[in-house]
DNA sequence: ATTATCATGTGGTCTGACCACAAAGCAAAG
DNA sequence: CTTTGCTTTGTGGTCAGACCACATGATAAT
């Protein structure tokens, strides 16, 4: 019950009641998500129109809106102006955004450090190797390797070669068919994107390492298509750890062409 | 530069453009994320009040408040009213509200199956006790330990089993002390708690079942503590598995049918 | 029949006004 | 001087109303 009394007589509250602590804002994302519950609401409907919304609830349509705002940054809603079947918010229930934005925004504020998620994405990545080597009718790897081709333009800036790897590590996760881990693994990813360039643009001899790394890459896929879940397992793991390894070594500049490997990771 | 006009001459537009077709709301949250990673915000810090973010950025203090209410959907700034040291929006970086809402809220629109985050439980969970087991100086269990006696009533409601059990695999997380992967565990686990609990609810012998699951429990500290990785993994995969598999199983069923499943997915 | 114009519905945004609340300041009483 | 109680101030929370931009569909003019 909003707070707004204004003057008119003391109204009752509408059956949208939710607890007495909860926000307005609130009470609308609970109903929303009620109605996902119970299937009156499903992808690719269309929420009522805010104003419907605000009326329905008694709550204000910037309250409405507020709520709108987090499903839209949840990647469960798509907004549209207009007028017409593609206006208005729809419901598209689209994973990857919503991880995303999480992760960049949780890295950006300390909640979680970047090993951690390196960590994390190690678990995650090792695991989903292991299990496509081991899946009996293999699974396709074509998007895989047609990433790989692209990326072995030897003349590739590092930026374009670090896009393509991020994608090369998400058709990984795609191959697995499954959509939570397709959208974790597309967030740690993306959610380090910056740590990563920066640390690529650092390197003493960026040439050599994407040629390692473009070795590693096909090194993982054979190993899976081979079915050798083991090898596959222990070389994804070689390769993240690598080069996270010296992107973060505090060195990195002896300069000498073999790399000094200094003792391990941080953590 | 918004787009109300009004009638006052067309002036120019504040520094805070961010690209063209960014609405408002997404200028605020992109010049927060900037000022986290710049450092000029860090946890701890109050953001500046809401008015004064409107005056800053040019924008008006509805646009603030939407991009304010993601941040706090997502788990980054804590809100309160009144005056003083405690109140106005401070930057918390609270990794766990976020994502088990993100989860929870596509599992509820569809956008992320049942079956995919259990099988992703499956792999974190199965990575986190084999590493467990093979870390050196052996993790602390205390907590877990804690949680499977206090299972270990048997007068336990299955409700209060469900909700200790989730908080036991919850604190093997813990145990990694990785923040991501503790905030996916919590989040995989909560976003199915209602299904998990549905579920339950239609065994034939729930006291049979707790019996068993608190035998796996165990079964897995043991195995954690005394260093065997490959039978950690084992067990906890059966463990999650077994479980599923169970409530899932469309015997039992014809009786106590129940839950808000609707008519079909359609489409 | 084609084209141009207008009406409508929708999200996006701003402004201004309250309310609720908690702390800090301040004044009166002891 | 301390304590008590009121007032002020600053903050988020909410609402109401007003525009704007945009896409569509209906309608009128050619």
């Amino acid at each position: 019950m909003p707070r707004t009394t204004t003057s008119p007589s003391g109204d009752g509250h509408t059956a949208t009641d939710q607890r007495p602590g909860a926000r307005a804002w609130q009470s609308v994302l609970t109903t929303i998500e009620g109605r996902l519950l119970t299937g009156e609401l499903a992808p690719g409907d269309h929420l009522p129109p805010e104003r419907t919304l605000a009326a329905e609830l008694a709550v204000g349509r910037s309250s409405v809106r507020e709520a709108l705002r987090v499903l839209e940054a949840l990647g469960l809603i798509r907004t549209a102006t207009g007028s017409g079947p593609s206006a208005g918010a729809i419901i598209v229930a689209a994973p990857r955004g919503g991880m995303s934005a999480l992760l960049r925004l949780q890295v950006a504020a300390q909640g979680f450090p970047v090993h951690d998620i390196v960590h994390t994405r190690l678990l995650l990545e090792t695991g989903i190797v292991e299990e496509l080597a081991r899946t009996t009718p293999r699974p396709a790897l074509a998007s895989c390797r047609s990433l790989l081709t692209a990326m072995s333009d030897q003349a590739l800036p590092s930026g374009d070669f670090l896009a393509l790897d991020t994608r090369f590590h998400v058709a990984l996760a795609e191959a697995t068919h499954n959509t939570v881990v397709t959208a974790m693994m597309a967030g740690l990813r993306e959610s380090i994107e910056s740590y990563v360039f920066a640390g690529s643009a650092a390197l003493p001899d960026w040439g050599r390492t994407a040629a390692r790394l473009r070795c590693e890459h096909q090194a993982v896929i054979d190993a899976i298509e081979q079915g050798e879940s083991a090898k596959a397992r222990t070389r994804i793991r070689d390769h993240i750890t690598g080069y996270y390894a010296e992107i973060s070594a505090p060195s990195a500049a002896a300069a000498t062409d073999e790399g000094p490997r200094p003792p391990a990771p941080a953590r």
